[in-house]
DNA sequence: GAGACTTTTTTCGAGCCTCGAAAAAAGTGT
DNA sequence: ACACTTTTTTCGAGGCTCGAAAAAAGTCTC
């Protein structure tokens, strides 16, 4: 709050706002807008005509035929021609990427597996300068400028959003991934957190459920979490933070993949159920390659009989229940959605996960506290990125008002060269 | 970001940065504020002779006889005539309270002992009513209007700082002090956390240390925390939130004075080093009324030699670092200050501190953590309460413009009426 | 001590932006 | 075909900030 407001920063959040209502109203009219927005009619229309004069907007004739008296609506959309924008998704083993018209239709996109933990440095690098060249000169694309790209990784990022510091998929640190982008393709680039953009990803399915205040927690080989509060996107001060598969769950316990001990992801990450259901101890190395069907057997043994599968379960339910208390304690209790292929096994964690709550200062209103399942977290990454990348759009760029009003060939090359 | 932004609201907002720029830099000049702010030369001047003429500021000429050549710079201050607020300290066994001028200098106080948790509900709240009564009827205050009442207290309030859900001075729950004492006196009041005040004072003494990203924990009979993340207040959803004494540091462990298990205040509260140091088991129930002294001797036996009290301060610091590394995997390390009767204890608390959280992923840069201590509490919660009421006061009041330039006693009864 | 010099502050016209009211537009109903 | 309803645009008024120029209030120099 120590910067001052000047005239053009105004026009500049009211143009963002008819933008954003637009975005998500799908065909708001100005009526509609200057509703939400509480500005003039007048303002609103003067904005929309500039959006549309701008190529950013578009108008359509609305769909539902009027069945009301008087003027019908005329809905604003985003004019798909607009902008492209790119997204890559780094995961362990394997990298994605999909291009995106403005209005957030998939362009083309493209998968490929590769041995991430094996590969060096530059290799893997290389492999994502590769892979978005490729959807910039994918014909799909047409003549749309490219205006943002977002790269989503396990692991943790840097505040700025710029570099990946660390991730499990790989064992090279600090990979500064804007900038190496950036200079290649002239584009700019953000380095997000793959649970940030689910979480993201569920504000706009849901908006009702998931609005100001909402959980996304990633149960999957590890434990991750996405936190939105008071509207936004919760994050450390100098890294993406949120690593709740890293609070302590007990002081000197179980061993963690991260090399630590008695952190929630070593009770209730895969390798840990998968650990404690093998009977081995806390002290067992925790292992890398659990796949898919070996985590539904345990889950069915789980629940044919009582064993140690169930008890693993419940371990894991007990871990996250401590650590949603001590969570709650802090910031108080919110909407959860349990994501990832453990989600499937919700039914396993949630009593433990309850009762442990229910023990905690954070459990007041454990009664209270909903749960959502939702094991498809590739769709919900795609979608979070696609989001933040064309929201970014929204606001950064065209929020300030092209340079060219006729051109979009010119513009496009003067942002891609 | 949802609500459209109008010409006034432009205003309102530079209005208010310059009367910031007034309350933080002493004697800002016009030319130094036009700096700080971006705003041109004429926008300041316009805005600031606005003000002077509302009598919300004074002109001043420099206290340093200019050494410079030119046109001397000339001050701008608050005018402490503009405003009186009111700030009530309600705490174990005590109620205080101090009335300001606007410029933040203290014109009358007071202090009473009562024994809070004997109190029945109605007398709890007499009390307070009776004693903001008589700030409003001292003649220290003349003619100034009173803007703004600040009730800080130990426990949790609401989200929307109107109500003490829970204390523990006092058995009574979800006491609306603001609707009470606004029904009685039409005064804004907001009822606050004791810990977010002191962290509030904090980023007024030393702006430096403490700017937008810090910890406050509070060391005394109970264990408290202000969260200050990104520039702003950290609260919970619904609560006052960051309830960091009551994260989970063994499950099921020693009895916490909420009723609850192995909370972290289990451990480091007063209580709970005097349960250690005694040889009790974390089952024995909690003492109420431990007194200064007492920790004192406590703290002095555990600095001649090695025995249960060492070994008492030690769970102590082991149960903080933990703690510590939890938040710091949601948050990222940040400057810490540990405040109250037991931050002077610190020496004994920070080795078994630093060792936890050296152990957790938060511990990454644990060598670069700084503690910092304040054993001063009391003198922390008044300043906090007092910025708390005034950058009210200069936000919502006078950043909005005054009904009457002319007439500051019309206005006064206007609002005290 | 008068005039040159320097820095701060104010003044003034221009350019935007939003607003409210009125007008225009584009339908439905009779 | 005309009245009615609702949406959208137009237009003048009022506010706000800006840049440039002028005024103000000192110090410095000779």
């Amino acid at each position: 709050m120590t910067v001052g407001m000047r005239h053009d920063d105004l026009r500049r959040r009211n143009r963002a706002m008819v933008i954003a209502a637009t975005r998500r109203g799908g065909q708001a009219s100005r009526t509609e807008i200057a509703a939400i927005t509480g500005l003039s009619h007048s303002t609103i229309s003067a904005i929309s005509s500039d959006l549309i004069a701008e190529r950013i907007l578009t108008q359509t004739r609305q769909d539902a035929p009027a069945l009301k008296r008087g003027r019908p609506q005329v809905g604003l959309a985003l004019n798909p021609q607009a902008a492209c924008v790119v997204t890559l998704m780094l995961s362990l083993n394997s990298l994605s990427a999909v291009s995106l018209d403005y209005a957030g239709n998939v362009l083309d996109e493209e998968h490929r597996r590769l041995d991430t933990r094996a590969l060096p440095r530059d290799k893997l690098i290389d492999e994502c300068l590769t892979m978005l060249g490729r959807r910039l000169r994918h014909p799909a694309r047409q003549a749309r400028p490219v205006l943002r790209v977002v790269l989503a990784t396990q692991g943790i990022t840097d505040a700025e959003a710029r570099s990946m510091l660390w991730s499990p998929i790989t064992p090279h640190t600090d990979i500064a991934f804007a900038d190496l982008l950036e200079a290649e393709f002239s584009i700019p680039v953000t380095v997000e957190n793959d649970c940030n953009m689910m979480a993201e990803a569920l504000r706009w399915r849901d908006p009702e459920r998931y609005r100001d205040d909402f959980i996304a927690i990633l149960l999957s080989h590890g434990i991750g979490m996405g936190l939105v509060l008071k509207g936004s996107m919760f994050t450390g001060t100098h890294s993406s933070g949120v690593e709740f598969g890293h609070m302590v769950h007990r002081p000197d316990g179980a061993l963690c993949r991260c090399g630590r001990r008695g952190c929630i992801e070593a009770y209730a990450g895969s390798y840990a159920i998968w650990r404690n259901a093998a009977g081995h101890d806390g002290n067992e190395e925790p292992r890398g390659d659990i796949d898919e069907a070996e985590m539904q057997a345990l889950a069915e043994a789980a629940r044919s009989h009582d064993g140690p599968e169930r008890r693993a379960f419940r371990i894991a339910g007990e871990a996250l229940g401590f650590g949603l208390g001590s969570l709650f304690a802090l910031i108080d209790p919110a909407p959860v959605a349990m994501v990832g292929l453990n989600a499937a096994a919700f039914d396993l964690i949630e009593p433990a996960l309850r009762e442990a709550i229910a023990r905690t200062a954070g459990g007041h209103h454990s009664g209270s506290i909903t749960f959502d399942t939702e094991p498809d977290q590739i769709a919900l990454l795609r979608e979070g990125c696609a989001m933040r990348a064309l929201t970014f759009v929204d606001h950064r760029i065209f929020a300030g008002g092209r340079p060219s009003q006729d051109d979009p060939a010119a513009l496009h090359s003067s942002l891609i060269a």
